[in-house]
DNA sequence: CTGAAAGCGCTTACAG
DNA sequence: CTGAAAGCGCTTACAG
């Protein structure tokens, strides 16, 4: 009494009401919470007649469980996360897409983290931001190295996508990256091409991606007997369209253009495609076309583009089966690299035929 | 006894350990778990001392704070929904992008949900399917009525986004359809074009988008005096590539085809380009073509092209200033409509000039 | 098949 | 500035 606040009756605000819970059903009902439960959970052990008295009384008070309530007492949230670089990058969209819908299958809701290829950020996914919220990560990192994988202390289960880190520090789902470039630009010498150039070569480290498929590009002119000349592989700072169109300038401007390009990814492609028009190149007549990602764009452009096409949704799905194995503890020990099927769709960007 | 699990006692597995909590760090570093807790949550009444006592344990322990906890004690979890028809549709992409980023400024973790336009879907969404488990939902419904969302009986806090359902269920984030419809339209008549078709009709209640794009045309062909043509209009069922260029086929094969085409958004105009393209058109000098979206693939086509571009950073922040108030309970009475910016970016497809 | 009760790990009045 | 304690809404042994 007396005291300043006395005179505001603490009144409860119209938001204030209580959130129904359990107990109110379970109250409503005239059971006991352990049941409400169980119907809520789907178990078995309720008799009809409870259950249809339960469930009336659920729809009555619009009750749903307080997932935080529930998370706290399983020690599971039943949600994962998806870090990448950029969602609306092509690639990632799509897998994102199917990485969505796989998770559903198992229950689980995704929850996206963009790094934008940052190092601080990848740092931070893989260091946990969102450690205690997430059930397992599912992570394709663009910066992060092994070892930087390796120091992590956080001990959420995790999934590696991507070529960038191989060799384990965690389950890892990829494709065939140097069979896939081999199988891509020997297409491309099999059209009867000599000059085939290779757009997507990165020096830095970041660049295990190029690597691998520069390996392959390399293979398959080993193979073909064609000799290597680096003035046609033409490095690029980012895999997007502008990177494309402008190393696709640089191989135009060399006293001997290529007749053929392999590109390490579609983005490229339709770049180096793009210059490739402007500058009134025929497409393939004069340049044949590759890309890899198989991403919608290239289905629809002009020309078509070909590509390889990595089994996204298979990508997709094995990733989300290993991400549960592991969240389950019925993973055995070890890291497991789980390659995924890719095949090489052949469009008009190499052969000049319509699509009909 | 006797029983056969008998033989098999509980032994807790590997993975068992306990979880470290606050009352452990409270333990190590000699506080108590108030200190500890404001420590972590940065409060300011903490000496120097004390806190640097607490980190160091933080440190030691690995601590992180556990957000079930934490969000069933503060009644909020600081993730919001963001409920899309598909992830890897371009628009929806790049808007996922923006609104991930602009709810990071806020503190917010964005979780996603395709509904894949399914009604089923979407009403899921509406009654909260996760409501327990996110602070708030932006969403952009396909195949919802505004009758549907009235009568949803979930409270979460929700921000509409698309053209598909007007006044007033919700606070909702647009652009003006309508006069942006018209500035298109009216580009491609001032070109001198006289055979102004549209792609992008639709028949079904669905199909809102369509009928407020639909009316800016109709205002500029009357405005520039020109007729209406019905046999110009061509339905869609959906606006992907395919329709577009099944569209636009159509439109090729009238007695009288047009000499521009106003497509409703980008993916019916990429489409149709590719149509024209394949059956040898020119574009523009034969048939102009402006679409709506301003997604990143139009600008890298060959042509590149015309289309209307909404301001999509300014309608994710809106869309999440606007869901953010209503969180915060800071929101006034009644729903906000709010208009978001538009320009119209003219490119080759309509000019036939080049890029610099 | 059902009930009463403990406890998940936090935050936050309430006292000091 | 710090401590002891209640309680958020669930799930789940433990009894019956």
């Amino acid at each position: 009494m007396g005291e300043p606040t006395a005179a505001t009756p603490p009144e409860p605000s119209p938001d204030d009401r209580r959130r129904v819970g359990l107990k109110d059903v379970a109250r409503l009902a005239g059971v006991s919470v352990k049941t409400v439960s169980n119907v809520v959970n789907g178990y078995v052990h309720v008799t009809p007649k409870t259950r249809a008295r339960v469930e009336r009384a659920i729809k009555e008070l619009n009750y749903r469980p307080n997932l935080s309530a529930r998370n706290l007492r399983r020690g599971r949230s039943g949600i994962i996360a998806l870090a990448v670089p950029e969602l609306d990058i092509p690639y990632f969209a799509e897998l994102a897409r199917l990485i969505v819908a796989a998770a559903e299958e198992h229950g689980l809701t995704v929850l996206i983290d963009q790094t934008g290829g940052s190092r601080h950020r990848e740092q931070q996914v893989a260091e946990g931001i969102r450690d205690q919220l997430i059930d397992g990560l599912i992570f394709s990192p663009l910066a992060l190295t092994a070892d930087d994988l390796s120091a992590r202390t956080d001990d959420t289960p995790m999934v590696l996508l991507g070529e960038r880190i191989h060799n384990g520090p965690a389950d890892h789902v990829v494709v065939h990256n140097v069979a896939a470039a081999k199988e891509a630009t020997l297409h491309l010498i099999a059209l009867g091409r000599r000059r085939v150039a290779a757009i997507g070569a990165q020096d830095d480290a970041a660049g295990e991606t190029a690597r691998l498929r520069l390996a392959g590009y390399r293979a398959a002119l080993a193979e073909a007997g064609l000799p290597f000349d680096e003035g046609l592989v033409a490095p690029v700072a980012a895999y997007h369209r502008a990177d494309g169109a402008a190393a696709m300038a640089r191989l135009l401007d060399l006293a001997e253009p290529p007749d053929a390009v392999f590109c390490f990814n579609d983005l490229l492609a339709l770049g180096a495609l793009r210059t490739l028009l402007e500058r009134g190149h025929e497409v393939p007549a004069e340049v044949a076309l590759a890309g890899f990602d198989d991403i919608e764009d290239g289905r629809y452009g002009t020309p078509t583009l070909t590509t390889v096409s990595p089994d996204k949704r298979e990508i997709a799905r094995q990733a989300v089966a290993l991400l549960v194995e592991r969240m389950s503890g019925t993973a055995r020990r070890g890291t497991r690299e789980i390659y995924v099927d890719h095949r090489l769709v052949i469009r008009e960007s190499t052969t000049g035929r319509k699509i009909p």
